[in-house]
DNA sequence: TATGAATGAGTCTTCATTCAT
DNA sequence: GATGAATGAAGACTCATTCAT
């Protein structure tokens, strides 16, 4: 039962490294059309060129791309997020630069910032999703950059009374949702984008001010 | 996640509509439990106690039912939103209320939620044709629930200087995002659940607010 | 990515516990033809003229398929050996009797004699094949059958002074032997069949015999 | 059973001819924990320190990597039972020591006796020539040493009055149940292994012997 | 000589769906 | 209206083997 075929010529393009970010490229374009579920190895495997085995040379599994791409997202948002930090001087508009940088990001790379942020890894087999133990690295990265930044804010008094913890998750959510809504409604009637996001982060940052910072920030009279 | 083919214990009791509602109970369980793809339409069945092909008479497709429950979960938050919304004075305090509603509907029922907002139904691929990708009747009247009531704050003056339209849009998306977050990353170190969600609402009004009203507002004593 | 293509027409032939009947004949002659190991799901349902899905609706998996021949075999054997040993009167002749009814069973059907005796259930998933829980019920039936017989003749005091338990299992691994050394090697240039086996039988029942019954079992003159 | 890509931690020595043994070594060790279907040529290469595609300049296929194992363990065997036969003097206590050399070697190495016993090359299916059923020389080898043995006592008078061939293939068929059965039922509740082959042995004996021979032979006094 | 990389063929299994009764 | 039975398509993944270097 040994059937013979024609071989078809082996590709030797990129290979090692450079194959393996075909593949994540691959991977992820694919991954953001149709849904991670929805995009089975072959079709990843056709994309780059390959063969499915192919494949298992550089990933063990599928998930395993999904994890890896996950954590590359969150490298470089916090990337992204650092560079932007990177001034000494830690001012309320530089909070606000930073948020820009998030929210630029995820809808700038909706695909990364899908499979960052709105993927849950494999259910792992079991019956029940794993409860997703804590942040990657990377993750947790990210959260730092920003959490750094709030605090320092805090320890000036330029926050409303809340610990900085707390406030971390609050912006950090309110910027999310703007991402994640556009992102997974596109069809929704939002309003002009550059004007949807200069709001959302004048809200955020005024939500966040101490009283007396408050009236120092711009754009903030109010109308009738 | 082996089900065995044996009948459910509970043999379907009804027949007509009533079967076709606990095929939606059903599925909206297993959806949350074990996540939509991971559920297949033989789980649905043997879940209700009918057979497979017998789920066929009551939806043309698997995502069908998923669509279905996306609308329903639209509905039950237009009402819990309305039903909340009813008081005739509109007073920050009623939108806080309201956004409160908001929130603890996707935190109490997260499986609705996440049909609701963090799912698309299967984009189609090729061939078939998209399903417009507005939103529907059932979360355009959530969408309108909300606009209504911030509408209404910005007649009256109470909000900081922006058209209604996009007030609503960043006062979902904040909300939106806080819900999304914690359903997704569940295993996230977050901070007590009551004080975030307080804290949320917070910085949302105080954001939303004109400064004058800000200065009512409690809470917001500056710290340090 | 939905491709529709033309319906085969549905087998309808032996439904239900027949076609079940008919995937397990199909698989065994396979088995037997190539080794359990080298023998697909889809080679069986080929086989049968089903789909390989179809197989799944009749057992949960390959391995299963396997388990119940070896199930069937075991009895199959007991109820052989079984009505062989149905006279009253248990004398040597009985047992020889017997075991020639053992040794034709192995080498008439050595397709069922291989898959009980010569097979090993699927290693379980772990790393190493687990310590085969004893005997299934069927085999031990069969054995139980040998191991009657050999006791009573044992309490008439016609066998050497051994405990009846070791003296079945002798007697059952020398017939093993020749059955399994016959299948496996078919190519050994064996003598004649029939005369091996009686010759075999006669070696068998001469060991078991005390020395006063040996004196009178035909076929022993020395030669020279 | 994943075996990661990792290197094993002793890198291959030798090269050439000692490179090949220490394939086969490795081989033996998989097959006998696992089973030769569940061993991939994969493992083995990991095992021996080499690259898959190096096993192919020392064997042109897996099964050959078999074969030349099941040869080998002939091999051994004959050595074993030849050493063991050595004396000039044939007695039935000869014969019974070789019996047992031959049961220890099948019970002590029970790898090497299922590879050589227990164990077809693949049937080659179609296409390829069946490699000829007849036993391998070193197979013959083995089964020769025996035969000479039996032969020398058949002319000595001490059988009873069979033909040699047909002694020989009983005597054998006998001996390599007792170690097929305990091999493949490991499970089975064996009396006690020494126990055991003693009287397997002791039965053995008892069948081959000529009557005035056997009044001699040790153990056999009737019982009740 | 040895290997990194690749591949066709095949594994078991599950899915959504539909036919015939 | 309901179902037992079946099916095409596809899923992830592994295998023995070979090409190009």
């Amino acid at each position: 039962m040994k059937l013979t075929t024609e071989r078809s010529p082996r590709k030797a393009k990129g290979q090692g490294p450079e194959r393996r970010e075909e593949i994540l490229a691959a991977a992820l374009r694919l991954f953001n059309e149709f849904g991670v579920y929805a995009v089975s190895t072959r079709q990843i495997a056709v994309a780059v060129g390959i063969s499915q085995p192919t494949l298992y040379a550089y990933f063990p599994t599928k998930d395993q791309i999904g994890s890896e791409l996950q954590n590359r997202a969150f490298g470089l948002l916090a990337d992204a997020l650092t560079a932007g930090a990177k001034g000494d001087v830690r001012s309320l508009e530089d909070l606000v630069a930073m948020l820009r940088i998030y929210v630029d990001f995820g809808l700038t790379n909706p695909d990364m910032y899908r499979i960052a942020f709105m993927w849950q890894a494999a259910p792992g087999g079991a019956g029940r999703p794993e409860p997703d133990q804590a942040l990657s690295p990377a993750a947790q990265s990210t959260y730092g950059v920003l959490r750094r930044e709030i605090t320092d804010l805090h320890e000036r008094g330029l926050t409303l009374g809340l610990d900085p913890e707390t406030l971390t998750q609050s912006v950090w959510a309110a910027m999310h949702g703007l991402i994640a809504l556009v992102i997974v409604k596109p069809g929704f009637p939002w309003v002009e984008r550059e004007h949807l996001i200069t709001s959302h982060l004048t809200l955020i940052a005024r939500g966040l001010l101490a009283r007396a910072a408050a009236s120092a920030f711009p754009g903030t009279a109010s109308s009738r």
